[in-house]
DNA sequence: TCTTGTCAACTAACATGTTAGTCGACAAGA
DNA sequence: TCTTGTCGACTAACATGTTAGTTGACAAGA
């Protein structure tokens, strides 16, 4: 346990968020972990945190509380906190209950969708297509999260979204590990296609399908990451 | 809004849990907001409920946060908290996401099941006949959920079971107001049996199609409630 | 070199003090 | 009767004080 890193300060500045104080501390925390800033294993210190943000240690706190309670540290009582290494385990279980979620999605909507909606995820396909063909890899993947997430704000469950990305935080931080490639982007442009024609043809099944191999592509990319950078993935 | 009550001292005591004072009080509250001792509109105190557990505001505050967040009770900014009305939208989605949990949970194991997993299910599935046949509706229920729990258990993801516990809370709660019948304990055994068949033959299709029926039979018996008991689902 | 015991520094958890904002009762006026 | 404005009681959110428990460094002894 040589890695006791003391985290430093390079966090945001608290207002680039909105909300309560604890509110804006946990989102900016939660911004440094999922982001690497904050590394696994580092020790997160209230002292220094709450002299950043300048705030007293109730918001900074609460904020940890919520972080613990996401899986994204782990706190030692009467010890201290740390930013939670990654897992295989909870990765597989974050990704099962991630497809779990979306998978019922894709079925609702391509059976249910308005015309509207349809349009709206029309649009989101044409858009992707056009950042591809510029090349604008950072761009497709922000159009690539804008997909998913219409498929499951289309169910008119408004909770949804915020399940589907609690559950798979471990799963969006491993993704900051894999660089995003051109290559890749355009067979994920194929495989939303594949969606997309089922939602079309109103065909539940074959959306599930399609949606069931797109996100069958991920796991083993990440899997991959234990073995080139085990440090990360470290006890536990 | 002339349902303002005040909550009274009808809390269990809170040594009747483990963990921190913050976790004491929040399952004692939870419980209380479950099984409907608090009832929807009724307004949380927080003075008199530190008096009644005899702790300071910091654990209620956070109990309370918690209960927030699961959207048991809604909290309204410097001014007060109180019991959730039920909402047929956050039933409709509880159940919603719920059941795409446990479909995929059902077909995982139907898949990857073990022959002791088999076995634990078997033994479950022969308590229910034997309840049943002792007329036991209460002994029912509570196998009725082990099976359930057994299923997600088995999927080997730990954290399935409390993600579906929390995503379905608001169907927990709004399940209390179904008077457990021997007619419906005899039909949910005859779903359960459907599910438990296509386990064994190790069939995943089967045992989802199982599963969507049985769980398809809860919120229609829930939607007729919101019609006999419209003062529960006031407002919101 | 390797234990073992002590102790100071640090922490989470809890208690308590403070503040700004909301709500409802009630009175004054129309 | 109905509106309107004031004021006090109450609240959540935040700041700060307190306590008990853990950890790790280090020295004393084997």
């Amino acid at each position: 346990m040589t890695n006791t890193d003391i985290d430093a300060d390079r966090l945001q500045d608290i207002n680039a968020f909105e909300g309560s104080l604890a509110q804006k501390v946990y989102l900016a925390l939660q911004e440094a972990i999922l982001s690497l800033q904050f590394r696994p294993g580092e020790v997160l210190r209230k002292a220094p945190i709450c002299e950043k943000l300048g705030v007293s240690r109730s918001p900074v706190a609460e904020a940890i509380a919520r972080l613990a309670n996401e899986g994204l540290v782990d706190v030692i009582p009467q010890s201290g906190t740390r930013v939670a290494y990654f897992s295989m385990e909870d990765i597989r279980e974050g990704s099962f209950l991630r497809q779990a979620l979306e998978l019922a999605s894709v079925a609702k909507v391509a059976s249910d969708r308005t015309e509207d909606q349809f349009a709206q995820i029309n649009r989101n396909m044409r858009l992707q297509t056009l950042l591809i063909e510029d090349g604008d890899i950072l761009g497709f993947y922000q159009a690539d999260e804008a997909f998913h997430e219409l498929l499951m704000l289309f169910t008119g469950y408004p909770r949804l979204k915020a399940v589907a990305r609690l559950v798979s935080l471990q799963v969006t931080r491993a993704r900051m590990l894999l660089l995003p490639t051109p290559g890749r982007a355009v067979e994920t442009l194929e495989e939303h296609r594949a969606i997309f024609d089922a939602i079309q043809n109103r065909d539940p099944d074959g959306a599930q399908a399609a949606l069931r191999h797109h996100l069958g592509q991920l796991m083993p990319r990440i899997e991959a990451l234990a073995k080139t950078r085990p440090e990360l993935f470290q006890s536990r």
